[in-house]
RNA sequence: GCCAUGUUGGUGAAGUGGUUUAACACGCCGCCCUCUCAAGGCGGUAUACACGGGUUCGAACCCCGUACAUGGUACCA
């Protein structure tokens, strides 16, 4: 085709397109920023909710422009009609939120460059690929899906690599006027790159965090435009990424493959070309296997499992971190006043290879957070997650506040706090002696020893015991109370001579222990005690008197 | 099939040619710590660098093959 017929053939196939790229190259120019300053994007489909591994994917960008003083935008990526969900950005941003990634520029927040929706952009697209097609570089090709699925059969057949490139790009050569006919009956059609490129030719490009890597030339004809106009996912990669002026693509694993396309998308377009940085797929073992986690099959792929579950988002932010930068964890553990803002993330401590997700270890961040929380900050959050997910629970934490906080604040100061909770719905379990009405009606239903003890002995102990004193002294005058009543005052001593002692000190404790929390495991005793007052106590007392009797 | 990337103990990982008799963290087990747990301390988890060649005085680290895994091979992103 003469350059006269191109530019007849692309009057004729976008006669609304009147703008020039020049015109978009104008209307969007550089970013006056400085040198170091990173321009990242997030770009997922409405779908409803970020995946976990996306939302690892938003957390990098977030965190590398905001530490180089640079631009994190979202652009929401629903050139596929097909998979969008109604209010599906809703959930993006509500996810987002939920971990503080705040983007600069969105569809929300407006910005130079938007539109940040690419359904919103499509003339944009359609002016660069009428451009393509003066050029000779682009062709609407007519093949039907049987011819294509045809040369599939064939191409396998041959063991050959399969898709529409070279000799089977039969629509490449296509003259005007038989390009004219098939417009006249209706033909439908899709525009495809007219590839430059030779496969024999190897190309070489650097990774931000795969490194090195080595790629055969792209020679494929891949579709530029669909059927319906619209664009395919890498057409707008290199347009909206050139024209948002994104400096680092931070993208999933998976498009690696696309490489060498789009790397001669931004050099035939005539664009210089972002920094590549791809992250390695969140894994989970299944049967033995290794996939990706899954939106469909694993819930803890979905932020909301753990607003459900209790598991503090913040926590699973702090996973994040340490997935991120394998020496994240160790830092934060030396530097325990810190957030993870005050870490600086690089792209040479993140992982080449895929990462199990592993919840064992989430679970224990997430104890570790817990325990640098004040009793009064575990309260309040424990509060508002009740207040969604257990509104029973939730009304006797209102009224038993006071307690509560105090309950929850055990053993919290001192270098080594109380690691128990590692999930809000934990606090129920974990301080079931808390509150009066629920240990009346629970009780002794989860102990499970068959041991008895002694009540007159503890009622005896109790009219006795100081409670006003230090756990130093009270635990001195337990010990006296042992030794006057023929237990021993130490294990130690009882285990040397054990025919001497009904038991030791320790056995006194467990007995009040069942007693007053109906489990042989607890905090401090003593700070219980002090908490639930002589009255509450001898309560309890009788209570398990009535329940041993029953 | 083809293309690419990866493979360090139960798990996540450090490590980029000699200081590695391979860090650290999680899990599990044991011991210790003025009452139970939790936490903490100490120790253990028998042969952890996929396999086979090569380069080198020397390799987990470089090269080549094999196996396995993952991703791509869509008018999905």
């Amino acid at each position: 085709m003469t350059e006269k017929e191109r530019i007849e053939l692309a009057e004729l196939l976008f006669p609304n397109i009147t703008k020039t790229r020049e015109d978009y190259e104008k209307m969007y120019p550089e970013r006056n920023l400085s040198d170091k300053a990173m321009v990242t994007r997030f770009g997922p489909s409405p779908t409803g909710f970020v995946h976990m591994g996306s939302l690892f994917g938003a957390f990098c960008d977030y965190i590398y422009a905001k530490q180089s003083n640079g631009i994190f935008y979202l652009r929401i990526e629903d050139t596929d009609q097909k998979r969008s969900v109604e209010n599906g950005t809703e959930g993006i941003f509500n996810d987002l939120d939920a971990f503080s990634i705040m983007p600069n520029e969105s569809s929300k927040v407006g910005g130079k460059y938007g539109p940040y929706i690419q359904s919103e952009r499509t003339e944009i697209y359609q002016t660069y690929v009428k451009d393509l097609i003066k050029q000779g570089l682009a062709y609407p090709c007519f093949m039907t899906e049987e011819e294509i699925n045809q040369i599939r059969e064939e191409q396998e057949i041959n063991k050959t690599k399969i898709g529409i490139y070279g000799m089977y790009a039969v629509d490449r050569d296509l003259s005007l006027e038989e390009i004219k006919e098939k417009l006249a009956n209706k033909e439908e059609y899709v525009i495809r790159l007219k590839s430059p490129g030779n496969a024999n030719n190897q190309i070489e490009i650097e990774d931000c965090i795969k490194g090195k890597m080595k790629f055969p030339e792209n020679d494929m004809d891949i579709v530029l435009l669909k059927k319906d106009g619209t664009p395919t996912y890498h057409l707008a990669h290199v347009i909206d990424d050139h024209l948002m002026h994104t400096t680092h693509v931070i993208r999933g694993d998976e498009w690696v493959s696309s490489i060498p396309l789009h790397v001669q998308l931004f050099e035939i377009l005539g664009f210089t070309r972002p920094e590549y940085a791809h992250t390695a797929p969140i894994t989970k073992k299944e049967n033995g296997n290794i996939r990706k986690l899954s939106k469909r099959k694993d819930p803890e792929a979905k932020v909301s499992y753990y607003e459900e579950v209790g598991i503090p988002i913040p926590a699973v932010h702090l996973y994040l971190a340490t997935i991120l930068n394998s020496n994240f964890e160790e830092w934060y553990l030396n530097n325990q006043d810190k957030s993870i803002n005050d870490f600086e993330f690089t792209f040479d401590k993140m992982a080449v290879g895929g990462t199990l997700f592993d919840l064992d270890k989430l679970n224990n961040i997430s104890k570790t957070y817990f325990s640098r929380k004040s009793g009064e900050e575990v309260y309040s959050e424990t509060l508002s997650y009740t207040e969604k997910f257990d509104k029973e629970y939730h009304q006797l934490l209102v009224e038993n506040k006071e307690d509560m906080i105090k309950f929850l604040s055990i053993e919290k100061d001192g270098p080594r706090p109380r690691k128990d909770i590692a999930k809000y719905s934990d606090v129920k379990e974990e301080f079931s002696y808390a509150i009066d009405e629920m240990f009346k009606k629970e009780n002794y239903s989860k102990y499970e020893g068959d041991k008895q003890y002694d009540v007159s002995l503890m009622r005896e102990y109790i009219d006795n015991i100081n409670l006003d004193v230090t756990n130093e002294e009270w635990f001195n005058a337990t010990k006296e109370f042992a030794s006057t009543h023929g237990y021993a005052a130490s294990p130690k001593d009882y285990k040397k001579n054990p025919d001497d002692y009904k038991g030791h000190v320790g056995d006194i404790c467990e007995a009040l222990r069942v007693m007053i929390t109906g489990r042989t495991k607890s905090p401090d005793l003593f700070s219980i005690m002090k908490i639930l007052g002589k009255t509450r106590i001898n309560e309890r007392i009788s209570l398990y008197e009535n329940y041993i009797n029953k």
